[in-house]
DNA sequence: TTGCAAAATGACAATGTTGTCATTTATCAA
DNA sequence: TTGATAAATGACAACATTGTCATTTTGCAA
């Protein structure tokens, strides 16, 4: 395999003036520069990035662990909404900034972590992503031998940190959902025990009572995990006690498309009609459901995508310039209006 | 930084006695061994896999590039089904034997692959997984520097490929068909531009004929690739012709379960009642469709998971052993009898 | 032409590991 | 104890780059 001295030999030059083409060209004569670059072309040259490491410090690789992967649907009792797009997003920005990522997936085993970093060490990454399925607070537990940033997850350690914004996310489907005149509203959340589930709930609140709803007129309800089947799933429960109130809403979030999809056919069953009696609103915008159920349901979208592109780009800068950056960057995704949200015989009821 | 020299001082040995603990401890005296790991643990030594690779030639890195990623959901106009576990397989049994993956999205754009290649070629990475989101043929056009098995995709270059058994799987949901008693089936295919939609109405038609269903009770509709929007779908179309024919299928199997579930709400308003009238089979084993349609549907999953580690520990096969693996291997997925496939009432027709 | 600064180029060491081969130490039968 | 053999260990080169610093070449004003 063609090596610097090759290039050098073919080219006749010092190795010296490979290396300065190879690494931009700057300080060369153009008319050397295209000598080399003929060379290299001829000899099918390609720079061994483990000597380069080794001599600079400089190793082009960032490491990313994930929960995402394992989590995206091959494990028999889990399903659906992802965090796929923070990978996709992180890559896509490193990648134009001329890095590559080294990736493992946790495997949903914290305690392995440690071990992954001891690899990524050896290979010399210059940072670390860390990406959990979804919000969550984490501690790693372990002093890392490189900068890191989390993604979606947060610790106690100030680590900088890229998180989905749901209090505002939340607060823009309240205001969405004010806006369309209802003077009763609800929400079927998150269970509490997650954060998402907590922040939307306060924001659901303070939403409603900044808008001077009356006590009576804003009903919240915990909704449970959804387990393989939903057999268990206490929406049809949920959904009688707060549509049989003095005060019942003509407008309802769920804590995500799944719990708003499956929440369909039990509205149906009791009589109410989405889009007569009812509108309704989803989290996270998977299209797989939000396009496929009548009507679309109207969701609001979790930046995965960005908080990856944000997150990788926080990574570099700190990277880059040895300076650590924010402790903590909200993304709020954006509302997607579909169908569901929309009555086809408006009525407002005046609060 | 601890280097393998400062182990060595602490450890009253030459750097070529640690290495060797490093590499296995074999041809080093056990007390000899736990002098140096106690060193190593004391200095938090980790090697430089750089400068290993530099002299060893083995980076114990492996590569992959994948359309997967890109296809998971980000994009607006994509949705659903997706080929993350493949990943996750590869990742899996990669970690298993102690090689770590660098992987790279090809963005959907193919011509960006030659470069990726050089990327992971400069981290001298000892073999290439090449992933796509669907069964397809592909075309590298360029010769690799390292071992290469395709992933979910073939070539005509005889490089070694693992895809899914789309042939047996559809021949086995035949089999599932007629041992319920149907005497007249139905298939909504992919569309035959698809290599799946190919081979599955093959098997179909053949698994039909060899059972011996007269040509009028056996059916196929090439079904469209669902738009963003599954406004343009031609299912109604489709199903209103297939289930007003003269001898109408009481059983039908879907390209997909995304397919499938669109057509749920079709039929309902056709007055065809899955399990009364009609038994319907999907594709995929997607859980978030599956498992909240009612009844949960009947489907045959693609072994994603199973293929990426099979991918993984034969391209590890062929770079440890220098010799090329078999050409293709196919893989079969699994047959998951939910409720949509069985009737409350049944009515065996006989042919 | 000469002189001088700036730009281009090169020689050589250094990076952290493993391979090769020589040397030392341990083991065990005679 | 001795000698022969095997096992353990070490010295040193090699791997493919980049950093440092010295040297050569170029461009241009005097």
């Amino acid at each position: 395999m063609a090596t610097i001295h090759h290039v050098a030999r073919r080219a006749n030059v010092s190795i010296k003036t490979v290396s300065r083409v190879l690494n931009g060209g700057k300080q060369v004569r153009p008319q050397t520069k295209s000598i080399v670059e003929q060379a290299i072309r001829e000899l099918d040259y390609t720079a061994h990035g483990g000597a380069r490491s080794m001599r600079s410090r400089r190793s082009g690789l960032i490491a990313m662990v994930t929960g995402a992967i394992s989590a995206a649907g091959w494990v028999p009792y889990r399903s659906g909404l992802t965090a796929i797009p923070i990978v996709h997003g992180a890559l896509q920005a490193l990648r134009s900034a001329g890095r590559t990522l080294l990736i493992a997936d946790s495997l949903g085993e914290p305690e392995d972590v440690a071990e992954l970093v001891r690899t990524f060490h050896e290979h010399r990454v210059e940072g670390l992503l860390y990406a959990t399925d979804h919000h969550r607070e984490v501690s790693l537990g372990f002093d890392l031998p490189f900068p890191t940033v989390l993604v979606n997850c947060f610790d106690g350690a100030g680590t900088p940190a890229i998180v989905p914004d749901d209090e505002l996310a939340q607060a823009r489907v309240v205001e969405n959902m004010l806006r369309s005149g209802h003077g009763s509203i609800g929400m079927v959340g998150l269970p509490v025990s997650f954060v998402a589930g907590r922040l939307r709930q306060r924001a659901f609140l303070d939403g409603a009572a900044r808008a001077g709803l009356p006590e009576s007129a804003v009903h919240f309800a915990e909704g449970t995990e959804l387990d393989e089947t939903g057999e268990t799933s206490v929406l049809p429960e949920v959904l009688g006690s707060m549509l049989g109130a003095g005060t019942p809403p003509t407008a309802i979030c769920f804590g995500n498309d799944l719990m708003a999809m499956r929440a369909m056919p039990v509205l149906d069953r009791m009589g109410v009609g989405i889009g007569r009696d009812l509108a309704i609103w989803g989290h996270d915008n998977d299209l797989t459901i939000c396009e496929s159920v009548r009507p679309r349901l109207t969701t609001m979208g979790l930046p995965y995508h960005e908080m990856g592109v944000a997150a990788a780009e926080c990574l570099m800068s700190i990277v880059e310039s040895g300076r650590t950056g924010p402790m903590l960057t909200k993304i709020c995704g954006d509302l997607v209006e579909r169908g569901s949200s929309r009555f086809t015989v408006p009525r407002v009821v005046n609060s």
